[in-house]
DNA sequence: GGTTCCCTTGACCAAATGGTCAAACCTTGA
DNA sequence: TCAAGGTTTGACCATTTGGTCAAGGGAACC
């Protein structure tokens, strides 16, 4: 018997392997990103995704497992916005085009962004290497580009991480706090992101174009 | 015997109860705002609080009583800096008060920010009444306070509620997403708020200060 | 000093939870 | 068609969890 070496590992090798993989993994999206690891329940991931919940442990060897998955996959994702963010564009255009992708990833992934609120927001657990790692180094290279262009007076003088912060929480914020937004402004579907996407372009093109002259 | 009239209410009666009651709210501050909800438990609440677990249950009658009594005791402080914009201030000073007083608060209640930050993420299951009433209505009429600063001059046109989304966002990320920010910044304690002050003095004085004339 | 509440706790309970396992059921390729 | 391996599940288990209860320990007022 020995250590079973049969368990489906994370290449899925079958139709059904992958079918089911991914039904777990979005149940399990579903499920985390609205209760957090330590509320949500395998029972309810497996009654998600149509399983039993013997059957999503053949797939995936414990909670946890689920829960690390989703946030490899996510952590893929989630700073590619950022890293299309390139030295040799418009200073201004750059940045605001990230404002923009970052936006509409908080209107098309609400979920992906609820899964990283709530793991941030209980501490990070499970992604504090990642966070000190992969994404300070991103950022500090980012920030580092956000200098170049400030020293090059194509854009006004920020603090880079700060305006990186400020990025994200007021995009991730129409994801995030969805709820909120939604039993204040009451939109139609998501009528309100053109607002959001319109206000945000002021408010960091007025941050960021240099005076004239 | 009947009903147990001679539990403690919400109004401290005596001095113990008033020291652990005190002592309780403080400890599940601590659990709900790094857990949340569900993933809180009685015990450890207890045992942050020094008390055991019937202990716990003579103060407060179930789990989600003492968790109501955080929200609601939250809601009471929570929209203050936001009800303090007054119309006869001068706009610019006004709004960035509020932005100011939005930032310490997130420095001096963290916790406080996380548990609403929990709560709202998670799709705001015991507060959606509040949202959609308390709150709605202030945000409502600071808006409409705001357009008329607009319709003055005296502030550049905005759309008012993003604009208080973005405060919100913007200052709230310094509690909720404490850890990354932490983790990128690797501050000495609270040394990076000196930074943020000033970085969002900038981001809404550029944004709201009406073109000269 | 005694009585009357207030306070505290050990022992207990039923339900929920993460996880296991052996047996049965399917697919698939030869 | 049959074997071999992949898939599914009912039954089960130990632990955790929210909550109860009766009994004992205190404080305070008479």
């Amino acid at each position: 018997m020995g250590i079973n070496r049969d368990t489906p590992g994370r290449k899925p090798r079958t139709r059904i392997q992958k079918k089911n993989t991914e039904a777990i993994l979005d149940a399990a999206l579903d499920v985390f990103s609205q209760y957090g690891f330590r509320g949500s329940t395998l029972d309810q991931i497996a009654k998600a995704a149509g399983l039993s919940k013997p059957n999503l442990l053949y797939y995936f060897p414990s909670k946890v497992a689920i829960h690390r998955a989703l946030i490899d996959e996510l952590m893929q994702n989630w700073l590619d916005p950022l890293r299309k963010m390139q030295a040799d564009g418009e200073p201004v255009e750059e940045i605001l085009a990230y404002v923009l992708r970052k936006l509409e990833m908080a209107r098309e992934f609400p979920r992906e962004s609820r899964l990283f609120a709530n793991e941030i927001v209980q501490g990070a657990p499970n992604i504090m290497d990642k966070i000190e790692g992969e994404l300070k180094t991103l950022v500090e290279e980012k920030a580092a580009v956000i200098n170049g262009w400030i020293a090059s007076g194509a854009l006004a003088p920020v603090d880079p991480y700060h305006l990186i912060f400020s990025i994200w929480s007021t995009t991730q914020h129409y994801a995030d706090f969805d709820v909120q937004v939604r039993g204040i402004l009451k939109p139609e579907g998501d009528a309100h992101f053109k607002d959001a996407e319109a206000y945000l372009d002021t408010l960091f093109r007025r941050m960021l174009t240099p005076p004239a002259g």
